[in-house]
DNA sequence: CTTTATTTGTCCGTATGTATG
DNA sequence: ACATACATACGGACAAATAAA
């Protein structure tokens, strides 16, 4: 389990995790991030992991399609896009 | 119960015992200051309490979060953020 | 096309706690 | 002691979008 900072904020830090699990490479580009998987994962309410999910989306490190679900993002440069 | 010293301020002197017991070690780092249970611990309305508390943030002692509550600060040198 | 399943989006309410008046 | 506002956290319910059978 996890061990929670009560000084601040769950969804802060479990957007902690995974922005560390993506820059690490532990997430790569359209690793699949499940809400009800994050949910069962962190021990905690749907409603916190939309938060964290939602400061990452704002950071531009992962996308989010409806009935799809929120995907680490590629980066914008280095995609193997041919011109 | 607490005996009072009518010629200072409660919160004055709740301050001091708080001040104490976090140098003491019996509030340690992260513990939370609930105002709540602060005003049934020493029987004082809200506002005495947030003044003893004021007085402790001033000081750097704690630090409170909106929405999440006043805790005991970590000493400034031991935090665990690497970057 | 219809049904089913999955997933995100959005709204409701409840509870706790701080900030302010 | 009361009320309002805001922030966190949890839980439920339904809608919308997507995909697959």
């Amino acid at each position: 389990m996890y061990d929670y900072d009560p000084t601040r904020p769950k969804w802060e830090q479990i957007a902690e995790v995974l922005r560390d699990r993506i820059s690490s490479g532990g997430y790569p580009p359209k690793h699949k991030l499940s809400e009800v998987q994050l949910e069962a994962e962190f021990d905690v309410a749907r409603d916190t992991v939309r938060k964290a999910v939602r400061a990452l989306r704002a950071e531009g490190l992962v996308v989010t399609r409806i009935g799809m679900g929120s995907f680490v993002a590629g980066r914008p440069e280095t995609d193997k896009s041919p011109a």
